[in-house]
RNA sequence: GCCCCCAUCGUCUAGUGGCCUAGGACGCCGCCCUUUCAAGGCGGUAACGCCGGUUCGAAUCCGGUUGGGGGUACCA
């Protein structure tokens, strides 16, 4: 027997935002959809809701799927399209519903309806549906759910799902004003693309019956159903626009690879198996099983992402990781003045910062002290390495030793001199080099420091050190002899502002 | 309230009656390496919610319970 090839739908409403759980759903799609060659990811924009609709959001949802990998220039990519071009036959289904006795209307006000009913449990009472109502002014349109019996939902993730029909109201299908309701519109469009195959979040569950017997309705075969499980947040709650982190495009912007993020997703609910996590998409699509996927909701770990994001960042080629930090370092968005970026300087950090980010915003904080005019200003850095007793005679020892214009500039002979100085000053290295550190990157921590110094140079480095020096001195001029902790830091940062 | 779903380390999961004194990954802790920080190496911590059944045998099957969650719109 030869099985319709599979065709699953991705039908987001434009928000403004692309959810990462949409992200997952849409992910989980298309693997299926790919490992047929007829098999179709169908996209429509969900879009009726024309008072909150901005058509740049529906080009932000096809920037999300194509970052993520999905896209028109694939042939099991099928769309977008638009549900509101579809509004003439939302209405015709409607029609024909009442026509075929399905559906009737009602001009129940929501009051009544709270009035009337004996119990507050119950949703509506059925009180138009033998009423015969024609279609008018103020009458929505609703489904009459059959009398007896249930329901059966067979979910491919969760099995066999009853609802009795008792426990589901005359649902509303069409508005007052014709317009049809999602659960409708839903129903429609996917058999006018001939969907044979539902997947989507769990919140969408309770409304399958309804669905299902609209499809049956129309005289159609359900789709195969399968409910993932929500995602959620640190308190177990769905994730939700207002107080998580959901906007894919926002963990884009942090730096998150596509490929660490889409790793990533497809495992929350799913495994490959094999002991096997980090695993490329074009190995993961594959074995994707949605009834392997589980039925219990799961954390957005961001923890776990960003573990996977370094992974894959130091899995890149050293060129692709240049080229990956570009955005960062745009003259729009860097910290540093335009004319002072040098990209051969770039270039030569990249790999010693490779290991060090996380997430590819981090670079920023790695390189600045090459192309700013002055390190940053970290008071917290400069605290701690720049104490009394070893930071200014440790600065002191390095400016005379790497003044030396005999010394030859590269690592090795860095590395020598200050062990040296340290030594004269009874300190190990580790402590030796964090005043140095401090002085010339503005911080206790990054790069390695001797090849730092190389490509700062040695003018920028022995001014770095003796501005240092200065400031050092202001602030034990400055500082009062009965200081507190902050007072000597808040000098500090004032006479740096002064500079 | 009502309908529905869910339940293995802190987290994501492996596990579909014996291979489990429960495996992996992230996190966390320790050690090593080390110019800081990472990376890397090694080791450790930590779970089958509870109560009953079924069975020679249960994380795995059944019932209950407790606890989470989703839905309850003329929103999507």
């Amino acid at each position: 027997m030869t099985e319709n090839p599979i065709r699953v739908r991705f039908a987001p409403s434009p928000t403004g935002m692309f959810h990462v759980g949409g992200a997952r759903s849409a992910l989980y799609n298309w693997a299926l959809a790919r490992q047929q060659d007829e098999g179709r990811f169908v996209l429509r924009i969900e879009d009726t809701d024309a008072a909150r609709n901005k058509p740049e959001w529906t080009e932000g949802i096809i920037q999300a799927l194509a970052w993520l990998g999905i896209g028109e220039s694939d042939p099991h990519f099928e769309g977008p399209y638009f549900q509101s071009d579809y509004a003439e036959k939302h209405r015709e289904t409607a029609e024909r519903l009442y026509d075929e006795g399905r559906a009737y209307y009602c001009d129940c006000t929501r009051e009544q309806v709270q009035e009337r009913r004996d119990n507050p449990n119950l949703g509506y009472d059925g009180f138009c549906r033998d009423r015969g109502l024609e279609p008018g002014p103020g009458r929505a349109l609703r489904f009459r759910v059959p009398e007896g019996g249930p329901t059966v939902v067979e979910d491919r993730i969760r099995g066999r799902v009853e609802f009795e029909h008792t426990s589901i109201e005359d649902f509303v299908v069409a508005r007052a004003d014709g317009s049809p309701l999602f659960v409708l519109a839903n129903v429609v469009d996917d058999v006018e693309m001939g969907v044979n195959t539902v997947i989507r979040g769990e919140e969408h569950l309770s409304n399958t019956p309804k669905q299902q017997l609209l499809w049956e309705a129309l005289g159609q075969a359900p789709p195969s159903w399968a409910h993932l499980p929500v995602i959620v947040n640190e308190k177990r709650q769905k994730l939700s626009k207002r107080r998580d982190k959901v906007a894919l495009e926002t963990y884009q912007e942090e730096g998150f690879l596509p490929e660490a993020m889409v790793n990533y997703l497809m495992l929350l609910g799913w495994a490959p198996g094999g002991d096997r996590e980090i695993m490329p998409w074009s190995e993961m699509a594959p074995l994707f099983r949605i009834s392997d996927v589980n039925s219990s909701s799961a954390f957005f770990d961001e923890k776990k992402l960003r573990a996977f994001n370094g992974e894959y960042i130091r899995a890149l080629e050293a060129d692709d990781f240049v080229e990956r930090c570009r955005p960062w370092l745009s003259p729009e968005v860097a910290p540093w003045p335009e004319e002072n970026y040098d990209d051969d300087v770039f270039r030569a950090v990249a790999p010693l910062a490779q290991s060090r980010v996380a997430v590819l915003s981090e670079i920023v904080a790695n390189v600045d002290f090459l192309f700013l005019d002055e390190p940053v200003d970290d008071p917290k850095s400069w605290s701690k390495a720049m104490k009394p007793e070893t930071g200014g005679p440790m600065l002191a020892a390095a400016r005379e030793r790497l003044a030396d214009p005999a010394l030859s500039w590269e690592p090795e002979a860095l590395r020598a001199e200050l062990e040296a100085a340290g030594e004269g000053l009874g300190l190990k290295l580790g402590k030796a080099q964090a005043p140095v550190r401090v002085a010339v990157t503005g911080r206790t921590v990054g790069l390695p420091l001797f090849e730092s110094l190389e490509l700062l140079g040695r003018e920028r480095t022995l001014l770095r050190i003796e501005a240092a020096q200065e400031r050092l001195r202001a602030e034990e001029a400055g500082a009062a002899p009965a200081g507190a902790d902050a007072a000597p830091a808040s000098t500090a940062e004032g006479t740096a502002a002064v500079e």
